[in-house]
Parts: C-alpha cells; sequence; structure tokens
RNA sequence: GCUCCGGUGGUGUAGCCCGGUUAAGCAUUUCGGCCUUUCGAGCCGAAGAUCGCGGGUUCAAAUCCCGCCCGGAGCACCA
C-alpha cells in the first residue's frame, strides 16, 4: 500500500489524498490559509469603535487613500464599530464638486459602504460657536498682523500685540470678519506657544477669509476654518473613537488635543501610520498633476498612475488593492514597496477567474505541411470550468518571432493544445512537419494562432521612474494577433494571453498587461 | 537649521512596550524540482538578515540605556 503510494508522483499523490480523503486533505492543506489583520487597537472596545477618512475633495483618489481608508475601515470592522466618510471641504479655493463623486465611486468600487457620510463643511454654524465660545475664553484671538509679519514672528518666536487684545474686543474683530475686512486683513489664531519647539505650536491658523465660491456652499460663508480647527472637533463630535491619520500630521497631535481641552470636548485616540509610496511610481497628487498636465500621461486613469482609476484600468481588482495594503499593516517606519507585491496578490485573485486566449506578439507564419484538419474545443481554462472555444486548424500557423527565435531547424516542439511538429526549414518563415499527437515529457510548448486571427494591441504599462528620473519608455506596446474567439471579449473583462500575461480589455482590440 | 518619527534578508512585514528553546517567523523575489495548457497558479525544496553603527546594563539584547550615522515628515491665512 505504501509502496503504492509512493510510486505515485507528488502531485498525484495530493490529487488523490483529495479525492478520497477529503478530511485529511483540508486539514493538511487549507488550515493553514492566513488571514491577515491589523493590531490591536489602543483602548479599544468591541461595538464601540468608530473610525473615520476624512479625504479633502480636491484630487481623484489614488492607493495612498485606500491604505488609509482601509487602514479605517477594517479597524471599524475589526471591533464590529462605525466607519464615517467625511469630507474635509473647508477651502472653498481648492474644491471640486467632480472630486466628492470620485471619492464616493472609487469607495464603491473598493467595496467599503461608510455607516455615515458627512460633509465638513456642512457644520459651519458649530464652528462659528466653537469659535465665539473660544474667543470669549482666551483660547483664540483675531491677529490683524500682514501674512509675511505673522509668519516672521512664527519664526522669531515672537507674539504680536493682537494676541492680548480684550476678548470683547477680538469678539467684535470677529463679527467684522465677516463683513468688512478683505481677504488676508485678519485671521483667527489659537494661543499656542510662541516658543514651543514644535512650530506647530506657535499660534497656528484657525480660520481664514476665502472669497471663492464652495462647490456646495456658493458664497454663504467667506470665514474658513482650517483643518486644524476642523479635525478635532468633527472627530470628537462624531463619536469617533480612533483617528488614524498618516504620519505627516504626527506634529499636530500636540495642538489637536490641546483644541480639544479648550473646547471642552471628548478626546479621540490619534494613531498614525507611515505614508504609502511605491517604487518608481509618483503617489501623492502633487507629483501626478504635472504629469497629467504635460500630457506625459493618458490622464488620471492612466494604467501607470497609482489612482484607483489607473489601477482598475490595469486590471487590479480592489480585493487585491486591500490585501496589499493590509499586508503593509500600520506601522511608521518609512517603506517603498514595489509593485510586484501587489501585483502577487492580484494574480492570486485572477489566476482563477481569467479566461486563456492566445496570443501572438510579433507573428511569423508557420506551414506544417502535413497537418491534419481539426476541428476543436478548447477549454478557457485549465482546471476551472470557464467555458470553451472553438478553433479550426489547417496547415498555416502563425508563432512569435521571439519563440522562432529559440529554435533550430530540426527541433521537435509542441503547438500547444493541438500537436507537436518538427521544425523542417527556418528562414523568415518557418516550415515544419507535423510530429504526432501525443504530449512527450518534454516537449517545449508554444502557443499560436491561425489565420483566422485579429490585430490585438497589448500596452505595458512601467514604472514612470528609474531612480527619480523620469522614464520616457515607461509605457511599452506590443502588436500581435489575437485568436478569433476575442472579438467578443467586453470592455473590463481581464483575460491572461497565455506564456504573456494578465490583461484587462481597455478598447475593442485593445487591452493592458497587468502583469505576468 | 530646528522639532518629531523611523532604520529587521533584494523588497514588504512579524517580533521590540512585558530582554532568554527561533540567534530571527511570514509574504514577495530569485533559483531548482513536481504537476503536462503556460516563462501563470498550485505543491516541494533552496538561496538570502548576526536585526543602521559603536558603546553600556545583564548570566543573557533585535528587544533596556547612552552616543553617533542614515532616511522621512513638519516648520502654510492647504488638508
Amino acid at each position: 500500500m505504501v509502496q503504492e503510494v509512493n510510486s505515485l508522483s507528488i502531485g498525484k499523490q495530493t490529487k488523490k489524498l483529495q479525492d478520497e480523503f477529503p478530511d485529511a486533505y483540508a486539514e493538511l492543506f487549507e488550515k493553514k490559509e492566513e488571514i491577515k489583520t491589523f493590531p490591536p487597537l489602543p483602548d479599544a472596545e468591541h461595538g464601540k469603535v468608530v473610525t473615520r477618512f476624512p479625504p479633502e475633495p480636491n484630487g481623484f483618489p489614488h492607493i495612498g487613500h485606500a491604505k488609509a481608508l482601509f487602514i479605517n475601515y477594517e479597524y471599524a470592522k475589526m471591533y464590529s464599530g462605525k466607519f464615517i466618510l467625511r469630507f474635509d471641504d473647508t477651502n472653498p479655493a481648492a474644491e471640486k464638486l467632480e472630486y466628492y463623486d470620485a471619492f464616493s465611486k472609487g469607495l464603491e468600487w473598493l467595496g467599503i459602504k461608510p455607516d455615515t457620510v458627512k460633509k465638513t463643511s456642512d457644520d459651519m454654524e458649530i464652528f462659528y460657536d466653537y469659535a465665539k465660545k473660544l474667543i470669549k475664553a482666551g483660547y483664540l484671538y483675531v491677529c490683524q498682523c500682514d501674512p509675511e509679519t505673522v509668519k516672521q514672528n512664527r519664526g522669531l518666536a515672537k507674539e504680536c500685540g493682537h494676541r492680548n487684545i480684550p476678548a470683547e474686543d477680538a469678539l467684535q474683530r470677529w463679527e467684522r470678519m465677516f463683513s468688512e475686512f478683505e481677504e488676508g486683513d485678519a485671521i483667527v489664531r489659537f494661543k499656542g506657544d510662541m516658543v514651543a519647539a514644535n512650530t506647530v505650536m506657535r499660534d497656528p491658523t484657525m480660520f481664514r477669509i476665502v472669497d471663492a465660491e464652495h462647490p456646495l456652499k456658493g458664497t454663504k460663508y467667506r470665514v474658513w476654518p482650517t483643518y486644524d480647527f476642523v479635525a478635532p472637533i468633527e472627530d470628537s463630535k462624531d463619536g469617533v473613537t480612533h483617528a488614524l491619520r498618516a504620519k505627516e500630521y504626527e506634529l499636530r497631535d500636540d495642538l489637536y488635543y490641546r483644541m480639544l481641552e479648550a473646547a471642552k470636548l471628548r478626546k479621540p485616540k490619534l494613531v498614525e501610520f507611515s505614508r504609502l509610496s511605491l517604487r518608481g511610481t509618483p503617489v501623492s497628487k502633487r507629483k501626478i498633476k504635472p504629469l497629467v498636465e504635460q500630457g506625459l500621461v493618458d490622464g488620471w486613469s492612466d494604467p501607470r498612475l497609482p489612482t484607483l482609476l489607473g489601477l482598475r484600468r490595469r486590471g487590479i481588482l480592489p480585493e487585491a488593492i486591500k490585501e496589499f495594503v493590509t499586508s503593509l499593516g500600520v506601522s511608521k517606519s518609512e517603506s517603498e514597496p514595489t509593485w510586484d507585491l501587489l501585483e502577487a496578490v492580484n494574480r492570486k485573485l485572477v489566476d482563477p477567474i481569467a479566461k486563456r486566449y492566445f496570443f501572438v506578439p510579433d507573428p511569423v507564419p508557420l506551414e506544417v505541411v502535413d497537418a491534419p484538419a481539426l476541428q476543436l474545443k478548447l477549454k478557457l481554462h485549465p482546471d476551472k470550468n470557464l467555458g470553451e472555444r472553438n478553433v479550426a486548424t489547417g496547415k498555416e500557423f502563425l508563432i512569435s518571432a521571439k519563440d522562432v527565435e529559440a529554435l533550430k531547424e530540426g527541433d521537435t516542439v509542441r503547438l500547444m493544445e493541438l500537436f507537436n511538429i518538427k521544425i523542417s526549414r527556418k528562414n523568415g518563415e518557418v516550415t515544419g512537419k507535423f510530429a504526432g499527437m501525443e504530449v512527450t515529457a518534454s516537449s517545449k510548448k508554444i502557443q499560436w494562432v491561425t489565420k483566422d486571427s485579429m490585430p490585438f494591441t497589448v500596452k505595458i504599462p512601467g514604472p514612470l521612474y528609474i531612480d527619480e528620473v523620469y522614464n520616457k519608455d515607461s509605457l511599452q506596446i506590443v502588436k500581435g494577433l489575437a485568436e478569433s474567439a476575442c472579438k467578443s471579449l467586453p470592455i473590463g473583462e481581464i483575460i491572461q494571453f497565455i506564456r504573456f500575461g494578465f490583461c484587462r480589455v481597455d478598447a475593442p482590440q485593445v487591452c493592458i498587461l497587468a502583469h505576468k
């Protein structure tokens, strides 16, 4: 018995085990599936955790947002808590209507359903109330220095005269900000500590006058709060228990808590994590925008970009983004993960659902002089039941120049899923002879198409930067022939061109290579 | 420059807070082998880190302490 089993190959042993003793198989192989989760959150109580994702609607969401998104969302889920999507839209000069929508769509695509969706600009009256309260209590003051002086004094750790104006007077100046003052004439500052080592605390700006039209509020308001005023109040009032934000906010923790103390509000827990950067890929809007504007990429959905739109167009599944981002964890250490990490995750997800087709780049004619004419049905997936396609073959084929290069006269190769051929002549074109149907142990297999094929273009996205230098060859175009069954491929379908890679159909007869 | 935060194999991460059978786990990558629709997946195996550097505490340190070096972020009337 033992001998009998051992005579089988490992693969067959495994198969036999799976077929005949499914329980044992499951125990051996399935249970080691690992569920990746985040480390426990400090002071988190099951059922009571509330997190939030507060994007500013001033650009398209990208993978960096996805990181913040999933960290907050997954923690809320992990503790059966709540997750809030909050648009931090208090800079009317920057916000645009289309971006609110872009974020909502992005979340939807990623499969994230917020328990609450809100806009910070809806709470303006609340902010005004707090402003008045805090001015009265002496925590805030109206500063009428010009912007340059403010900056200078901060550098010099110097207080200005407005700081000590009595509250009643300051309150009147606050009212004047709504009417007579012009943009730049006056701001509201938090009384921090002008000699603090952390310059964030040197009386940061809490309100300023912005006359730009707000996409949602129009010209209803012109005294707008800044992030530093809004974030702690919103988080606290919304019941956020854990505010998980990127590391660049770390220096503002102090201010965040001082604000809440001043306003006598509950303090959420702050947790920071490192920003995501992808090797060879600009992630921030600041870096992507010039590329779009200079036409160096095909808009915000260019597959070389880490925008959600770009990722999707490239054939990266939302689930892959989630797993990738989750694997990065919440650590504060800076790292520069590479695309192949994301691709590896995506490949695992896409492999079982991608239909297989033949694609021949740089086709070279092949004639098999004594080939039998065949009418066959080929499976669309080696082991999943995804249907089949019909192919009729004769004597004429096309194979890729690269495969031809590797062939010598006299070699035997197998036309994949078809039969073996022996190369009899090779000179620009290739001539061969039928060499049997059976699969021989070590035969090389190459993909092929018949004359009944169609031109197909594959775009291959690569890194936009190599060692910080713009890579002008970041997008390669490969032209070739795809088998006729590809005619009916819907846009958006993710397929695998055998021995070429996984691709997402981008347009009729055009696809984008996601990865090998 | 100042302030803060980081520094574990090529890459990402676990471990560090509560120092000891693990002198470093997992994933990715690369390379072999198996599997006969694959330069893919899966399976098996291998390669690869003395845990930034130098001191110290201790019987014992990636884990605690000190100094240094390197990297990142912030220093907006942006978020």
